[in-house]
RNA sequence: GGAGGGGUUCCCGAGUGGCCAAAGGGAUCAGACUGUAAAUCUGACGCGAAAGCUUCGGUGGUUCAAAUCCACCCCCCUCCA
């Protein structure tokens, strides 16, 4: 089958998703004069895929809208290693049981976005256990180790820092991490043709790697691309709120902390992340950009990028329920709401907790929701006037939740700072 | 195995017997200003209403008093073998 867009390299380039190309222009020839087989690898290092992860994932995505076959490869192999790559200190090994439960759970992470029912370039997964599992020691080092020179491994910057840097070191595990990922890519040519691999910038020793070793092993030539790290404009860094990471998982992170992760991008950032994080084309994004600078009012550019990237994860229904909430929030209208819209703000995600008896002093309350970290947190707050509840700011520290400023007899919609807000229903 | 360096509150990093819950910076949080921005300014930042209590790798000592001194142990790094 023909590619549909013979020039998904430079796509991607336009969307400044390119940081670095391994085979250059030939690469490009490889690309448009037939359907490839393209591969990224996700190590499971938590239960579950976060934000930064998508990059990678709808890469992979915009291969197979072009016409290719992507692998989504699941690492429960080089997972149960650790990669070293531009890590300043060596990490603690999981257990064996724990990683293959998030194996797991990381499956249907990846493939939600890609098609495996299209024919020709239909997606696949792998875990590169199968190929690993049973390679025993000896025949290894003798059949793979032997290609690589450990003086072109220390050359590496991913590594480099780790070797030279007082203080820290590398294990030999760590360090082996290498040449484990640049055995999958050979393995992948040899099993499906595979003669692509894409990751973040941060996995380029590992692709040239692999492609190296395809070359010994397979007098082949394979190919390697990689995406430039997500940076933000402040320097602080992608993905991680106060709150922790924003994970693909609506269990970990509701659709609705998603939609606000997105809504609260910078302006110097919010244009970039469409390119990276959406399908939008160029030309939407540039014109939703220069009407953005027209209008000198509040950019519209965070609601698109929130609503398109909470759509892909979430669908439709995860979308809604983030706006919805939004909307009920931070429209300062919270008394209007009705119970059947506060236990709808439950379901959508708005973190919610159940507590008895007659009345609450607001003090545990904020530190029974987590609002607070203690109770001298909690005072202070109220006496910032950061909390208000049902909308009323709390003046006093002996606020008490009774029934009778409840809502619909029930509902306490507590609010700490801006955007912090919890439900407590009384039961 | 030998020699040397190091482990301080979320992070970096000062602190070498009392004035230390521990400088400074960063991060974080709240308030003002705003656009649920940015920048800036103000305040908070171990727990506790307070008295006070618990912290400086671990354990045990010395002392009226220890993050600071002593002993042993654990961990990390560098160099040598």
């Amino acid at each position: 089958m023909a590619t549909t867009n013979p020039d998904i390299i430079g796509d991607l380039e336009r969307r400044e998703l390119i940081s670095q190309l391994a085979g250059g222009d030939e690469l490009k020839a490889h690309l448009s004069s037939d359907s490839r087989t393209v591969y990224c690898g996700f190590d499971p290092t938590a239960e579950s895929l976060h934000i930064g992860n998508m990059v990678p994932l709808l890469a992979l995505k915009r291969f197979q809208l072009a016409g290719h076959k992507p692998i989504a490869l699941i690492g429960g192999a080089t997972g149960m290693i650790g990669d070293p790559s531009f890590k300043d200190s060596e990490r603690q090994l999981n257990s064996v049981d724990v990683i293959e439960s998030w194996v797991e759970r990381i499956k249907p992470q990846l493939s939600q976005f890609l098609e495996f029912d299209a024919g020709s370039n239909a997606a696949i997964m792998v875990n590169n256990l199968e190929w690993t599992k049973d390679y025993d020691v000896l025949s290894f080092l003798r059949d793979v180790g032997k290609h690589f020179s450990v003086n072109a491994m220390i050359q590496k910057e991913s590594v480099k820092q780790r070797i030279g840097r007082e203080g820290e070191g590398i294990s030999y595990t760590e360090f082996s991490y290498m040449i484990l990922q640049s055995f999958d890519f050979s393995e992948l040519y040899k099993r499906y043709g595979c003669t692509l691999q894409i990751g973040g910038s941060d996995q380029w020793g590992n692709i040239t790697g692999g492609i190296d070793l395809t070359r010994r092993l397979h007098q082949t030539q394979v190919y390697g691309a990689t995406f430039p790290l997500i940076t933000k404009s402040d320097g602080s860094k992608f993905g991680k709120t106060e709150s922790g990471t924003i994970w693909m998982d609506p269990n970990k992170t509701s659709p609705y902390a998603f939609y606000q992760f997105w809504l609260n991008t910078a302006d110097a950032d919010v244009y970039k992340f469409m390119k990276y994080f959406t399908f939008l084309n160029i030309d939407e994004i540039s014109e939703i950009e220069r009407s953005d600078k027209e209008s000198n009012a509040r950019p519209e550019a965070q609601g698109i990028l929130a609503r398109e990237v909470t759509e892909l994860l979430h669908g439709s229904v995860g979308r809604e329920a983030a706006t919805r909430i939004s909307e009920a929030l931070f429209s300062g209208e919270i008394s209007r709401l009705t119970g059947d819209d506060l236990e709808q703000l439950a379901l959508d995600g708005l973190p919610c907790t159940e507590l008895e008896g007659p009345t609450q002093a607001i003090v545990e309350v904020l530190v029974s929701t987590e609002l607070a970290k203690s109770n001298k947190m909690a005072r202070e707050f109220i006496g910032n006037n950061a909390v208000s509840v049902n909308g009323q700011v709390v003046d006093s520290t002996d606020f008490e939740l009774s029934d009778s400023k409840a809502l619909n007899g029930k509902y306490f919609v507590i609010r700490r700072g801006k955007k912090l807000f919890h439900l407590v229903k009384k039961t």
